[in-house]
DNA sequence: CGGAAACTGTACCAACGGTAGGGAAACGGC
DNA sequence: GCCGTTTCCCTACCGTTGGTACAGTTTCCG
């Protein structure tokens, strides 16, 4: 069962370069299967077909996507006791380590899936929606923390607030492949930083 | 040369929906051509292969995009004098529009194209780059007529700025695809014009 | 009426996703 | 050390797809 999962996961490493890169269509099984040093079938005692290796991509990128999130929020959080601080200090975090990044961010799975809506099941789509949905609880949960400390100057849904987080970053994503600009999607991020430090934050100077 | 234009746009049309939906890969010449009625070899007469198809598609996309903004925000520049009231109209008429959409937004090709980058050649990567940098000057553009008139509260690049607008279109098409919300984009929109609001409007109650 | 434009028809090819089934190492538990 | 399960390999095959080649036909327009 050991030897199982390290083959398991040498497959997924090379579905995940391809599919970021050339999409799920562009994306072959014997490419794979080349890749990984494996045999047709062998493949296929892993992934029942392609939907199933979709499935399980989308599932391991979900989880480490998370657990990344956790990592720099949980650290923003330990170094600034202020609720807004900290969620400014996580953003400015996330986007050094997407600055850092020698070839810009590979690209989200998610937003993939979405541009193939059509060409995978229900249980895939649905796996994207909760994906979306935990960065709204999550993000959610900081803005809450935030307006029960600050006032916004302007009444914003805190749903729609945090989906805002989601959106620059997928939308950084793309627009930083499309110029060919790397460092655009850290820039986006900390162009959002700013917009909710004005939120929030009283007049000054 | 009528004729032949006509059948080209068919094609296209059935192809826009197609890899809007699917995806390049998940889009086969088979079934475009039933869908237009017309045999393989009038189909490689029009393009001479899916690469070919696929520029056509997305410069008549760009083009009909770019139609689409001026439209909006000359209407918007024609309704109020001032630039940031205009701006903010204009992003107001945008969202209004993408509210209209029975089904949301279908997917923008900039956004499919980014996402299978590898599989496309230099051309097309070109013409996307090409329409994100006249997102940029669009934007860019109005945003130093405002600052002509309005001080930001912070300082802010310009052209970083104005990428936010395209950022928050694009991401906003993938959350609302993800979520299955169309109407998130255009709440998106709104959050975005609430920023713009609050960063060039001076303190008001 | 003639020539170009806009196709159709047929035949073919390689790559790809996927299926079927028979085997064979390798590993772990007893 | 034996046994069964897991983890593959091998071979052969199928339908679909993108694409090529090329000859023939219809349609349009000047």
């Amino acid at each position: 069962m050991r030897k199982g999962e390290e083959t398991r996961a040498k497959i997924l490493d090379a579905a995940e370069i391809s599919v970021l890169a050339k999409g799920f269509g562009g994306t072959s099984i014997d490419e794979l299967i080349a890749e990984t040093g494996i045999t047709k079938s062998g493949f296929f005692y892993h992934f029942r077909d392609k939907n199933e290796l979709a499935k399980a991509l989308l599932e391991r990128y979900v989880e480490n996507d998370e657990r990344i999130y956790d990592e720099i929020f949980s650290r923003a959080r330990e170094l600034a006791d202020d609720p807004l601080q900290a969620f400014l200090l996580g953003l400015k975090l996330l986007s050094e380590l997407l600055s850092d990044l020698p070839n810009g961010h590979p690209g989200c799975l998610v937003a993939v899936i979405c541009s193939h809506e059509r060409s995978f099941d229900r249980d895939i789509q649905e796996i994207n929606r909760q994906a979306a949905l935990m960065w709204r609880r999550r993000f959610g949960a900081m803005f809450r923390d935030i307006m029960r400390v600050y006032r916004p100057r302007e009444p914003l849904d805190v749903d729609q607030l945090a989906d805002m987080v989601s959106t620059v970053i997928e939308g950084g994503i793309i627009l930083s492949k499309a110029l060919k600009e790397p460092k655009n999607l850290p820039a986006q991020l900390l162009v959002f930083r700013t917009f909710v430090r004005l939120l929030f934050q009283p007049a000054a100077t």
